[in-house]
Formats: structure tokens, C-alpha cells, sequence
DNA sequence: CCCTGATTCGC
DNA sequence: GCGAATCAGG
């Protein structure tokens, strides 16, 4: 397989939809996630982020132990001018899924420090597991506050905002998900779960 | 162990 | 240019 410009176009529409690579590569066929995060990395589109966004914040250090002996005499270490501001703009908006409800949460609670709580979708219609693994794990959250939320922390808000009692859960997020395992199991309900339309 | 993207390097 | 192997991490 090689990369028509269909296969290139597609690879940029989903890259930019934020769908990872080896989604991109199955939806292509005859590729690898590799192939396409090589291709993703050829063309320049490595980070998503439009604006603001920090992305790839890895390490760029990599050091391969023993064979190989380079006799390059490149002497060109590269320090990489990266001017973060320290002002991390919260634009991320896990796009909902088949339901709606994720990030309302997460989005109101982040505008007003006001009165209206989030609509934490705690009780109601939710599988009594999910609800008591929510519990647990707020025991065991991270409780990081907003700046510190990044696209890996999970952004499940707990308590009211206007109180000191607030904060994020923090936990690592599930794959594609803006939440940790157990709140993408409340905040991700296949929305039928009392109601059966019938016709 | 599942997954993610990033990087390297022989082809 | 390509992508498998590898790395680094959630």
C-alpha cells in the first residue's frame, strides 16, 4: 500500500479529529500505527494542538546502549527554544461520544466559580458498579486542581467549585477517553438504561 | 499487558 | 519517503 492522496487526505481528516493512530491505521487498511504516526510525522502534523496546546511533551532524549558507534563528528546539541506560557489554556473539549454528557460537567464547573453545581451525573440511571467504583476511586484520586489538568490527567470534577472541597480526579485517563476508567464508566452510559422505546 | 505517540535508521 | 523496531509513558 502506499500513500495515495485519498489515503493522505484521510489520514489528516482523523489525525486532526484526534483519532489515534492505530484507529487511522485499521480505518486505512494495509498500514500500521507506525506507518501512520511515520507518515503524520513526514508531513508536519505531529501535534494536534491549533493553539496553545502542548502535545508532545515527551523526553526527546534517546540514547540506543552499545553497537552503535557513530564516527559522525556532528557536535550539535539542540535545544529546543520552547516558549510554554505557564498559562495553559483548558480548550479541550472531549468530544462526546453517542451521548452527551461528558463534558458538560467538566465545562461548568470550569467557567462560573458561581453557584450552579455541575450536573454530576452521580445518581440516577447509572449501574450501581459504576457508582461504587467512582466512590472508591475518589478516594484514591489524585485530587489535582485545574492547572494541572492535561490531555493524560482525568478531568472528572468532584465537589463544588465555589469551596475549597474541589478538584479534579487526575488519574491517568482511559485510551481516547477524558476520563479515568472508573468516571468513563458513569460519565460513558450507553444512555439506555431504563429506557426502552419501543415503536 | 493493554494502549498511546515519538524517534531512529536501514531500506 | 517509508515503516518496523524501539523507546517512553499512561
Amino acid at each position: 500500500m502506499s500513500w495515495t492522496d485519498e489515503r493522505v487526505e484521510t489520514l489528516k481528516k482523523m489525525w486532526g479529529e484526534g483519532q489515534s493512530a492505530s484507529q487511522i491505521a485499521k480505518e486505512l487498511g494495509g498500514v500500521t500505527r507506525n506507518a501512520v504516526i511515520g507518515k503524520v510525522h513526514r508531513l508536519g502534523l505531529s501535534n494536534r494542538a491549533g493553539s496553545g496546546g502542548n502535545a508532545a511533551s515527551k523526553a526527546p532524549a534517546k540514547e540506543k546502549p552499545a553497537a552503535a558507534a557513530k564516527p559522525a563528528a556532528k557536535a550539535a546539541p539542540k535545544p529546543k527554544p520552547k516558549a510554554e506560557p505557564q498559562v495553559p489554556a483548558i480548550k479541550e473539549e472531549p468530544e462526546l461520544d453517542e451521548n452527551g454528557i461528558p463534558i458538560s460537567a467538566a465545562r461548568r464547573a470550569i467557567i462560573p466559580a458561581g453557584q450552579p453545581l455541575p450536573p454530576q451525573p452521580s445518581a440516577n440511571e447509572i449501574s450501581p458498579e459504576a457508582l461504587a467504583k467512582v466512590s472508591e476511586v475518589e478516594k484514591t484520586a489524585k485530587k489535582i486542581s485545574l492547572m494541572e489538568l492535561t490531555e493524560k490527567t482525568c478531568k472528572w470534577p468532584v465537589g463544588d467549585p465555589a469551596t475549597e472541597d474541589f478538584w479534579f480526579c487526575g488519574l491517568a485517563v482511559q485510551q481516547g477517553k477524558p476520563y479515568c476508567e472508573a468516571h468513563v464508566g458513569v460519565a460513558f452510559q450507553p444512555m439506555s438504561s431504563r429506557r426502552d422505546r419501543r415503536r
